[in-house]
DNA sequence: ATAATATTAGTCAACATTAGTCAAGAACAC
DNA sequence: GTGTTCTTGACTAATGTTGACTAATATTAT
């Protein structure tokens, strides 16, 4: 309780609100002032503490009347399935294998037909390749992974 | 949520307008000066949130009598529908815009909205990012295209 | 009819207002 | 001491606001 760095108080502030509403949505300038920080800071804490596997979805506008917005979302029971998919794909993956990981998620329930072809005509080779095989699998695996965090909450 | 900007509650005015009717039609000058803002920002208003990807037309007319009407269009009556998203995304297309696109499919009720969502963790920016903006740009418009050929062939 | 003037809307670039990224250094935990 | 986490600020990016200038159309004067 003592030794809170400034981080952690910041979080706390933010997951009280939360605790009692559903979503919390800031001015990035106005909280970095009220806790003295430079407002990096709170992009900090967000990216450190609000993830998606906290159960967190961060949105944001810039501008003026630009904001954050945290929501809390309701995970999934299936995060060890999601974890072990997402682990699979790693930083690059191949046509083949991006297969089967849409296979997996449709045997198991987690996405019907209609939703695996579209993944499917979204990570096929009309959708992407650049002409670097090693760009065109790294680019594959963040769009794979993109959707498998998705599909890790209630939307 | 308070600290919506003009352009916000301008854009919102028009829509509760279009929700009841199926076009609007204003003068510039006179909007403008009800809300208290420059008349070009009426023209910016349409052109970031009255698109053809939002499933609006625009028309207008100067001159004495002059006008600006925005008519939403009801994107299934069109059989080239998917066509004309095709078209609208291009070679490359920002996320805004692409944003504006997968809306479109959606309302059109080409895609429910778990396919949207899908489609949307697909392309933002998670997903696709490069570092080169300019190719971001051109492969998130490869994914929606492939996605838009599936639809078509799909349905 | 034609020209001049008035009355609209359109374009564009400068400026304002927000948030995001990244890398360096500080503080901390072990 | 070393590795991780935290803090900071310079730079970048996205979005919104404003006004000077331009273009189109209508009206009025000749």
């Amino acid at each position: 309780m003592e030794n809170q760095n400034i981080s952690d108080i910041i979080e706390s502030y933010l997951k009280q609100i939360l605790a009692e509403s559903q979503q919390v949505e800031i001015r990035r300038a106005e909280i970095a002032n009220q806790f003295n920080v430079v407002p990096s800071q709170i992009n900090y804490v967000i990216k450190t503490r609000f993830t998606i596997q906290d159960g967190y979805v961060v949105q944001s506008k810039r501008g003026g009347g630009g904001y954050i917005r945290i929501e809390k979302v309701k995970l999934l029971d299936n995060l060890d399935f999601i974890d072990s998919l997402v682990t699979a794909v790693g930083d690059q993956i191949s046509r083949h294998d991006s297969l089967s990981v849409v296979r997996s998620l449709f045997e198991a329930g987690a996405i019907n037909r209609s939703e695996a072809n579209i993944i499917l005509a979204a990570i096929n080779k009309d959708a992407i390749n650049t002409g670097d095989r090693q760009a065109d699998e790294q680019i594959r695996a963040q769009i794979l992974i993109s959707i498998l965090n998705h599909l890790r909450y209630e939307s």
